[in-house]
DNA sequence: AGATTGAGCGGCA
DNA sequence: TGCCGCTCAATCT
């Protein structure tokens, strides 16, 4: 299903009540790009709470630990994607890892940890967006000027906090 | 079952 | 800087 919110379009998949996939928050132009659904008219409130924590995702105005909290989600993945997807949750709000740092972790190649995090079927809500290469952005599913959005609005709200 | 493909990295000139 | 070789899970063919 897609559901909009101001001018934002976000994509979900639900297997009963569990959130298995979710897109970023796109303009009308993008989304279709990456799912096929029709607009829900009026979602469920349900259905709707988990787009609005998406889209607090993607402005960094909540946490994304806090988030994982509140929604019902179930993260369907073969068993190395989920090792690397295991190791972004810990990654903090605001800060970054590489690659490399990942690969060396669970003794892969930074290519293989490259081919998990392309396939998480929850970004945002798994933050792989925090995962860079050593000297340079890295890539991202969604281009990476979104990529560059989030991180730098997480950078900064977590400068403000003090 | 074998070949190809990356959201990468380190070394060497 | 720029190229080359290594890497390895997932995705073709």
């Amino acid at each position: 299903m897609i559901i909009q919110i101001d001018d934002y379009f976000i994509g979900m998949i639900f297997k009963g009540n569990q959130l298995v996939r979710n897109t970023i928050p796109l303009k009308s132009d993008e989304i279709f790009k990456f799912i096929n659904g029709k607009v829900i008219d009026n979602p469920e409130d349900e259905y709707l709470k988990v787009a609005e924590i998406i889209l607090k995702l993607y402005f960094a105005e909540i946490d994304d630990k806090k988030a994982r909290e509140i929604i019902n989600y179930k993260l369907e993945v073969p068993a190395f994607t989920k090792k690397v997807l295991d190791v972004v949750k810990d990654v903090e709000f605001g800060s970054v890892i590489t690659y490399g740092d990942i690969a060396k972790k669970l003794n892969t190649s930074p290519r293989a940890v490259g081919m998990a995090l392309k396939r998480n079927p929850l970004p945002l809500i798994i933050p792989c967006h925090r995962v860079v290469a050593k000297n340079s952005l890295g890539g991202y599913s969604y281009g990476l000027d979104k990529k560059k959005f989030v991180l730098e609005r997480e950078r900064l709200k977590k400068l403000s906090r003090y």
